[in-house]
DNA sequence: GCCGTTTTCGGCCCGACTGTTTTCAGTCG
């Protein structure tokens, strides 16, 4: 999708190149955190791709990958990057990417045996060559064997959704084992990343309660493969058949079991992200101090200060350890190594009790589930105070959309239910398409009857960049639009969206006072996190909405929550979160 | 390849676990 995204890409796959190659693990570290940054990174570099000076200053690019980033904007492509890649087969890649086998193994395999690709392995597993290699016995072999019967049965990372169903299962099953005084979940579902690779349980037990822990967790009905199985840690992989059309849902599990005094460090550092645990380490070194998940300790020189006798400088919660660093207590969501490390406060994210409002939603008019009187009483129980039934626009022919005389109907129908039902404001707004060319599905005189607009692209995805970006910024520029529903139209996992330069989509909803929407759909979250942020940098808006089609929809709040957090958004930006007067107040100045 | 109020060269975060080994390399997070 973006520059960003396509540089980031090509700068991963040459960093794996170079360690397929067997260069230096620093060269290797140095492209795959460039791509990271680069990919997060909430400006489009094409429009400073020139500019060496401001290319260095981002944290992680030198000269050398300046360079490229410019090559790249210049030609599309990076000479240095093919020609490596032209040195290495391509099926090597797959390889490489199975559980349990690293850059040497893989490396060797390619020399020694001609292993090319994951089916030149599996040959070589059948046919007892691969047995030749060094340190290659019976179980490492069958490791490797199950790998790739794993990888060939995952499809990916899995939804936020799906995943957090499935800790909150292993949570409650943990946490009745007798003597364990707590369970929690950490890893990238703590931090609420929109997909989750592996799941990440911490527990506080000791003795033989740390025994029993771990043994529930390695012998649950749903545990597939058994992958370690230590004294603080294990880690399975679970196989969960949830009855779905998509089949079973395959994905991995590590669970460490720590006393309670070290459990603040054991939670900061299981929580991560990788690269921010890396930047409080040097941190800590800076202050002469040295950190690792037992705690906080001053620096003697010596490895493993723990098991020495050192006395921590803090151990016991996360709160005490970022304050011996002299920092500010980060929450989880922004731990991912994009500047949060140079906060000197706190900051107020916005949280889901913030919320008064949601300004999307279905009902039967269109394709939703429930009528306006269930969908209000529904959202009334949730602890709404504003609810705007934003049903489909004529063009979703497919999602039952309303033809003109049946939007005016059902506005007629959903301001007699906002006199009848108290306790809270319904709204009758539309979710009107943005067709090909940026117009709307409806005439202006129209539109103008209703309470909100929610503007949104559904078809015509694969759109150009410049048709895209032509597109929204006319829908973004229409004087009765209020938010831009989910913007992109990407679905995680299965569908790119439309490739929007975000900093131009960001100014222009910023000059013309429109709500970028945070889609709390866990199959959409669009924008998403990085776009959050872009859009909080560039002075947008933003309306986190659950665009629920269903009752059950308005439990995947969190998730939009979590993102617009991870997007370093606070309530003041958001317009759900404002009072009820001001929320109204602005949505009539755009009648 | 990146980075620098001790450095423009010489570092670069830290530990658990496995499997194959007689003391450790490789992988993972």
């Amino acid at each position: 999708m973006g520059f960003n995204a396509d540089v980031a890409a090509a700068l991963e796959r040459m960093g794996e190149t170079l360690e397929l190659l067997g260069e230096s693990g620093f060269k290797v570290v140095a492209h795959s955190r460039a791509a990271r940054v680069i990919r997060d990174y909430p400006q489009d570099l094409r429009s400073i791709a020139s500019d060496e000076k401001a290319l260095v200053g981002i944290e992680g690019v030198g000269k050398g990958i300046a360079k490229k980033i410019a090559e790249f904007a210049q030609t599309g492509k990076i000479a240095e990057a093919d020609k490596l890649a032209a040195q290495v087969p391509a099926g090597l890649f797959d390889v490489l990417a199975l559980q349990g086998l690293g850059p040497k193994t893989v490396r060797a395999m390619w020399q020694e045996l001609g292993i090319e690709s994951v089916a030149d392995l599996s040959r070589a597993i059948d046919d007892g060559s691969l047995a030749g290699l060094p340190r290659m016995g019976a179980k490492t072999i069958e490791n490797i064997r199950e790998s790739i019967r794993f990888a060939s049965a995952t499809q990916g990372r899995t939804r936020i959704g799906t995943a957090t169903a499935i800790a909150e299962m292993v949570l409650e099953r943990l946490r009745q084992v007798e003597g364990v005084d707590r369970v929690e979940i950490a890893g990238s579902l703590r931090r609420g990343r929109e997909t989750i690779g592996d799941l990440d349980f911490l527990a506080v037990a000791q003795g033989a309660a740390a025994e029993r822990c771990s043994e529930a967790f390695r012998t649950m009905d749903e545990v597939e493969r058994v992958l370690a199985a230590g004294e603080t840690k294990s880690s399975v992989q679970l196989k969960i058949d949830r009855g779905s059309r998509s089949g079973p849902v395959r994905i991995g599990a590590d669970l460490r079991v720590v006393p309670a005094e070290v459990f603040g460090s054991a939670w900061l550092y299981f929580t991560g992200s990788k690269s921010h645990n890396v930047r409080l380490r040097e941190r800590a070194q800076k202050k002469k101090l040295t950190l690792n998940e037992y705690g906080l300790f001053p620096d003697d020189g010596e490895p493993a200060p723990q098991s020495r006798g050192v006395k921590p400088r803090a151990s016991a919660t996360e709160t005490s350890i970022y304050k011996a660093l002299g920092l500010p207590v980060l929450p989880p969501e922004i731990r991912e190594d994009r500047g949060e490390l140079e906060l000197k406060e706190t900051p107020a994210l916005i949280e889901a009790d913030d919320l008064i409002a949601d300004l999307h939603a279905h009902t039967v008019a269109s394709d939703g589930r429930l009528t306006i009187d269930e969908l209000a009483q529904e959202a009334k129980s949730r602890g709404y105070k504003v609810l705007a039934i934003t049903d489909h626009s004529q063009s979703q022919a497919i999602a039952n959309g309303l033809k003109p005389d049946r939007l005016r109907e059902h506005i007629g129908a959903i301001r007699e239910a906002d006199s009848r039902i108290k306790g809270i404001r319904l709204l009758a707004g539309s979710e009107v398409d943005i067709l090909a060319g940026g117009k709307l599905d409806y005439e202006d005189d129209l539109l103008a009857e209703l309470d909100v607009v929610v503007a949104s692209p559904h078809l015509a995805l694969k759109q150009t960049e410049k048709h895209a970006m032509k597109r929204m910024l006319r829908a973004i520029e229409h004087p009765l639009v209020h938010i831009i529903g989910h913007p992109t139209g990407r679905l995680i996992n299965r569908r790119e969206g439309l490739p929007l330069v975000i900093d131009e989509i960001v100014a222009a909803a910023a000059e013309h006072d429109v709500a970028l929407e945070i889609n709390a759909n866990d199959r959409r979250l669009d924008l998403r996190d990085t776009h959050v942020r872009a859009a909080v940098e560039g002075g947008a808006l933003l309306s986190i909405n659950c665009d629920a089609h269903d009752a059950g929809h308005f439990d995947m709040l969190p998730y939009g929550v979590a993102t617009g957090r991870r997007g370093w958004l606070t309530a003041d930006r958001c317009i759900n979160a404002w009072g009820e007067r001001k929320l109204l107040n602005w949505l009539a100045s755009k009648r």
